[in-house]
DNA sequence: TATTATTGCGTTATGTTATATCATATCTTA
DNA sequence: TAAGATATGATATAACATAACGCAATAATA
C-alpha cells in the first residue's frame, strides 16, 4: 500500500508540473491524509488527521484552500451530498478521467468510485439537453448500502 | 396559480390522511411557502418567508422538523448538493413517482425536476448492482446552466 | 369525563460546514 | 536583493443542522 501511495504522489507531482502549478508539501500532505483514509473525510477531520500524522495544526481555512487546489487539479473529489472529500481513485491510471460516479454507503460511509458507462452518460446527457439545460461538472452521487454492510446485516440475523 | 396551489394542498391532505399522519396548519404553511417559491429555499430562508407570509416567526428547529415530515411524506425534496428544499413537482399528479432528477442552475438557482427515462435508470442500476451495491433513495442532482440563463448571457454579449 | 399516552412544537444550546478578510511568509525572477 | 506573485496563517463570522428537554394540544381509552 505505501508503494501505491508513493506512486500516486509521484504521478500527482507530474500532473501538477505539467499543469504549471505547484504541489507544495502541505498540499501533498493533505492528499496523503486522504489517500490514507478508507472513507472520505470532512475538512475538519482532515485537520485532525493532519495533526496526528504530521504533528502540525493547520487552520481549517488553509485546508479548504488546499482542497480547492487539489480539486482543481482533479486529484481530489468533493462529495457534495456528504460534504466530504476523497482522493481520486484514478490518479495513477493512464486513461483519461471519465464521469465520476460515487456509490456512497450510508451505513459505513465507505465510497466506491466507479466509472459510468459512456453510452449511459450519453443518453442521460441527451435527455437533459432536450430541456435546454447545459451540464456543468458531471458527477453522480448515489446513496445506498455496500456489499460488505449487506453481508454484515445478514449474518447479524 | 393559486388554484393550482389549492389543488396541491388538497391532494397533500389526502395523501397524509391515507398515510395516517396529519398535515397540521404549520406544516401546510411551510409547504405553501415552498409552493410559492420559484427556486428551492434553505431552512433559514423558509423562516424568513414564513414570517412575511404568515406573520409568525417559527424557530429553525421547527422548520427542520416540518421539513422532515414533508420529506417523509414525499411532498418535499431535499437537494443535498445545495442544502435546499423544494416542493415535489408531482404532488397533484396521478401517476406514481419516478426517480427524481434535478437540474440545478448554478447561475440563477432555479431547479427543474424531470423524470429520468426508465430504461436509463434501469441500466444505471444494473451497472451499480454488478458491484454488489444496493441503491437506497435514488435521486440525481445535476448542476449546470438553464436555458434562460444561457440566453441571457448570449444577449449580454 | 378524567387519565394517560402520543404527537407537535418551542426553547436553548451547541455542533458542523464554509467563506470573507486581512496579515504574513515564501518563492520567482528580473 | 527588490518587486511582485503565490501560498499560508489568523480571526471572525456566516450558513446549515441537530441534540436535549419540556410544555401544550390532541387522541385513545378506561
Amino acid at each position: 500500500m505505501p508503494d501505491d501511495i508513493d506512486r500516486i504522489i509521484q504521478k500527482s507531482y507530474e500532473a501538477c508540473a505539467s499543469a504549471g502549478v505547484k504541489l507544495t508539501d502541505k498540499r501533498k500532505n493533505v492528499l496523503m491524509v486522504l489517500l490514507g483514509s478508507s472513507t472520505p473525510l470532512s475538512a475538519y477531520e482532515i485537520v485532525e488527521r493532519y495533526k496526528t500524522q504530521f504533528s502540525e495544526t493547520l487552520p481549517v481555512m488553509s485546508i479548504y484552500r488546499m482542497l480547492d487546489f487539489l480539486i482543481q487539479e482533479k486529484l481530489v473529489h468533493k462529495l457534495e451530498t456528504a460534504s466530504q472529500y476523497m482522493s481520486c481513485a484514478h490518479i495513477a491510471c493512464e486513461h483519461q478521467h471519465e464521469t465520476p460516479q460515487f456509490l456512497i454507503c450510508d451505513r459505513c460511509g465507505s465510497v466506491k468510485e466507479i466509472a459510468i458507462k459512456k453510452h449511459i452518460m450519453t443518453e442521460l446527457e441527451r435527455s437533459i439537453q432536450s430541456t435546454g439545460f447545459t451540464l456543468a461538472h458531471q458527477q453522480l452521487e448515489l446513496h445506498g448500502v455496500c456489499k460488505h454492510c449487506q453481508d454484515d446485516s445478514v449474518s447479524a440475523n
